[in-house]
DNA sequence: GAGATCTATTTTACTAGTAAAATAGATTGT
DNA sequence: ACAATCTATTTTACTAGTAAAATAGATCTC
């Protein structure tokens, strides 16, 4: 009658072949990778209807969020893709009505994105969409379950983000 | 003076530019899926010199804390990939004599996978150092910090594989 | 102020991942 | 038993992502 996730049974699988083993921090960092691989999976099937990726999408959110236009580097550097990617991304979104790209005039070599209308009114369409689901995701945890969740990976977030 | 991690500053961003949406649950879901990326580019890095992709690693440790053979379907489950994608690891990892596919006599449909000697010395060799490349990630949280996230990341992991 | 060097982006050539079709073996209903 | 159906894996045809080379613009040094 117990329950048990992915790195419980993970866990088992490892006490059995490999006893000697300290494998306790896959309790942290293996359910973080097990979780982000299902909330990613999840974001492309209710994108899909939208007609984005989900690496669209994120350029997107990037751009949404950003105060004005943004560098082609400075997106990049916020998706976690190379450059060839967002380079990629963004013909796909120009294509498709959602950004644009304009030159600097304070440097030649500079890309600047910006959403265009249809861009905003697509995240104003979905983004909530995928704050809804988010929050689906969290339904099992209190109020505090969920700020104390939030606290600890933002701590475990500044270590990872200064240690790359 | 104040220190920030990526999800404080999307929050920053969000707050400027859709000051209506309550973006809270990023707090959660977002660290994770960045804390989940930086961690597999980091994978990625340290297995390079031993010659395999963290999703070739990702299959070996699936089968070294398996008992015995297992059927590709299984294999294909625990790594959240496609058929397609075992089918192409497998083939690789064959190539590399890390492991070794076998016909199961109960049905003639299915492949077992298994380790060879070389593929078990490639993860008691390897797993050891992802091991301590994740405790290097945690080192900026407590013991009790840790147990805590474990054991919080545990009920939204249940909750998020029973929606899948 | 002109080569040398550095930097931002794109292009090229390639690898990894996928959905859907194909294959091949098992099961089911009559 | 045998055609129809179901299931496990592979193949095919394609998309997404990348590293390294190419391009083009900026900066530095003398």
């Amino acid at each position: 009658m117990k329950v048990s996730d992915f790195v419980d049974r993970a866990r088992l699988g490892w006490a059995r072949s490999r006893p000697e083993l300290d494998v306790s921090s896959i309790e942290v960092m293996a359910r973080i990778g097990r979780i982000g691989a299902l909330a990613a999976h999840r974001a492309g099937r209710e994108l899909a209807p939208a007609g984005v990726t989900r690496a669209e999408f994120d350029v997107l959110c990037t751009l949404a969020r950003g105060d004005g236009p943004m560098r082609a580097s400075e997106v990049t550097a916020a998706t976690m893709l190379s450059g060839a990617s967002t380079t990629k991304n963004a013909e796909r979104l120009v294509k498709r009505g959602l950004i644009e790209r304009l030159p600097w005039e304070n440097d030649g070599r500079v890309v600047l994105m910006q959403l265009t209308a249809e861009g905003e009114a697509l995240i104003d369409q979905e983004f909530p969409h995928m704050l809804a689901s988010d929050a689906r995701m969290l339904s099992g945890l209190s109020p505090h379950e969920r700020a104390q969740l939030a606290a600890l990976l933002r701590k475990l977030a500044l270590t990872v983000e200064s240690m790359s």
